[in-house]
DNA sequence: GTCTATACAATGATAGAC
DNA sequence: GTCTATCATTGTATAGAC
């Protein structure tokens, strides 16, 4: 430390996120983002595997977050417990400061093609991650596959919920009661017999 | 026709095809496929938008089919019958000589993370078609995206099962037999009360 | 109407100097 | 750690050949 100024990492982020807010994501390049944080494009591309991956900075843990709150779970948890449990442990990681993130990289991520197509690899990364755990404990690859889709679409549709809206509940609160909305939702299906409106 | 040899995409798709089986897609460049061709970079990018379009050639339909098979089902049919109108409206595609491709493909899918990508992407894709079809017919946004996630889920359990084996069954049968499996699944997860294994 | 040649911008890797 | 420099590759743009 002392000889250049600290926080490459961080002035690299803040750089980018206003210059993707400022003219989209595909009409900045990296060199500009370099520029802006007092840098060259080495430095970023030795801290940022990708230019998308600037965007997503910080999500690599949620997929180690949703298998351990999977796996922490009481041995005598239902499946419905389990996916709960997973739900829980990733939500708790969405502080109340990621909220004004979230208002910020919603528009960012609109603007661009490429960069949609990195956010549903992270989508796909965390069901596998999810369902992988869930098999481990229910001993069964479909249950484990559908619930795992249940669990993943009730935590993005909070989520979207959760940054859309301005109140005091927490993120984990919008993802459980979407949660018991999907499964209410399933059951109905089931128990409606065979015929539809 | 005349001045040139004819089906110029046809070869660069089976000169790609034939490269990424030899030595991997990251490590054949598109200069490489259009080469073999007997074409130029320019032509391959003129009749395919990116290098990662080669592998996923004419499936670009596949959306189009699924959400048609929901549209085109009887006024009376139950959630579960859209669904699998839809999904049999996407099978129907399949023919036999798909699975060769099929079979293909595999392996040169498995060999880059960026095609792998591309690959979930397209998943995502047909997940939202079927699931905004469904939505026109059912009213539920909440019925619509689980019924979405189970039949895709059972579309690709299907695939991947009609590639591996070497029977005479339609692929129709493999994603209906899976889709079945998942229902019951579910059914089981509702009916089993809160106390899991 | 299809292909080629050339030039160009951007991502990302790599090697060596400070 | 960072910089300069150079490089390979993807993908675009343009002008022209047949």
């Amino acid at each position: 430390m002392g000889r250049w100024e600290p926080d490459a990492q961080g002035r690299l982020l803040r750089a980018a996120l206003e210059l993707f807010s400022e003219h989209g994501y595909d009409a900045t390049t990296t060199a500009q983002i370099a520029e802006r944080a007092g840098l060259t494009k080495t430095t970023l591309f030795r801290l940022f595997p990708d230019k998308r991956e600037i965007v997503f900075q910080g999500q690599g843990r949620l997929v180690a977050l949703v298998t351990a709150g999977v796996e922490e779970a009481p041995v005598d948890a239902s499946a419905e417990e389990l996916v709960r449990a997973g739900l829980c442990s990733l939500s708790a990681a969405h502080t109340p400061d990621l909220r004004e993130t979230g208002r910020t990289l919603d528009p960012i991520l609109a603007s661009s093609e490429e960069l949609r197509e990195r956010a549903v690899f992270k989508r796909s990364a965390l069901t596998s991650a999810l369902e992988q755990a869930l098999m481990r404990r229910l001993g069964d690859a479909r249950q484990a596959g559908v619930l795992a889709d249940l669990g993943i679409r009730a935590y993005y549709a909070g989520y979207e919920i959760w940054v859309a809206v301005e109140d005091q509940r927490s993120f984990t609160d919008y993802v459980l009661d979407e949660l018991a909305a999907l499964q209410d939702a399933a059951r109905q299906l089931h128990t409606a017999g065979s015929r539809g409106a």
